[in-house]
DNA sequence: GAAATTACTTTGATGGTCTAATTAAATTAG
DNA sequence: CTAATTTAATTAGACCATCAAAGTAATTTC
């Protein structure tokens, strides 16, 4: 009964820190990426916010919102800086005219796409070690982490 | 030659956006899970902090600032607030009177078995779509990716 | 024992986040 | 058709986590 409890938590202190140690260490690693030519200046907040506003499309402040999961005023916050380093473009919407409309520029584009490089080659280089079947399995259970921490609990 | 490139990007797209999308269901479930009776009103900062001051250990500032990855500075300011808090005990090395000892009180141990616990249950949780075999095989997965970030590149 | 080093704290700055208040536009109800 | 309500965004003001630089006190070195 009770007695499966310290068992189990043998096997899975080793991927406890295996998870945790491994978010840490991509953390650092993608810090440390942002020193690049593209996206020099940029924290990892930026990235995210050039990332959300997505490459070719021109969003509303709220949809860009929600999809970061921060509150209208925070992005504004983000896009006024962006804006100002001439990563993204502003514009109101005509239809209506209470949207603000967001959308990169080339230069965000560049910094979009350098980031998304890195990151293939990160993805890449990390799993040269895994065999073929390995990085099956180890896609099939992230798949299957993922989705148990999405449904909620 | 560089033909498998894009050939190597479709499987690595997914996982890169199965692990970007793992970490922020954990780091928001992990958040949510701080509404707890024992660790109300800690911020993941806290709980890092108590976790690396560690269950039974006296250990000065610098070796805790060390393990986090923070300057003393950032360190005082969060120890202050734990102290305030009565999660951690502060003191002055007897041997060299220029260290200050840390340590979790009572209080502060317990904030730090619930995080433990809550974390145990998450991967328990978890992992149990797995079979034990992909469990297995997820660990050195992993054990590889975090070894191959840590190695600087 | 004076000078240099070490361990820590304080001060003052920045960045990212939030809530509440404000502005302006669009929709709805009378 | 206006007046009231709702919606989209911004601004103002706060808080927290972080840092670098300056300050303090203890220890080590020469």
């Amino acid at each position: 009964m009770a007695q499966t409890i310290p068992a189990m938590a043998e096997q899975n202190l080793v991927l406890d820190d295996l998870f945790s140690g491994t978010f840490q260490s991509v953390l650092r690693i993608e810090e440390q990426a942002l020193d690049n030519r593209l996206t020099a200046g940029l924290s990892m907040s930026d990235i995210h916010t050039i990332t959300a506003i997505g490459l070719y499309e021109q969003n509303s402040m709220s949809v860009v919102a929600e999809r970061l999961e921060v509150t209208l005023a925070t992005l504004t916050s983000a896009v006024k800086k962006l804006e100002r380093l001439g990563y993204v473009h502003r514009e109101r919407s005509e239809e209506d005219r209470r949207q603000v409309l967001i959308s990169l520029t080339a230069k965000g584009r560049k910094a979009y796409h350098a980031h998304r490089l890195f990151h293939e080659k990160m993805i890449a280089a990390a799993l040269e070690g895994l065999t073929p079947e390995e990085q099956q399995v180890l896609a099939r259970a992230l798949a299957s982490v993922k989705g148990f921490f999405d449904s909620g609990r």
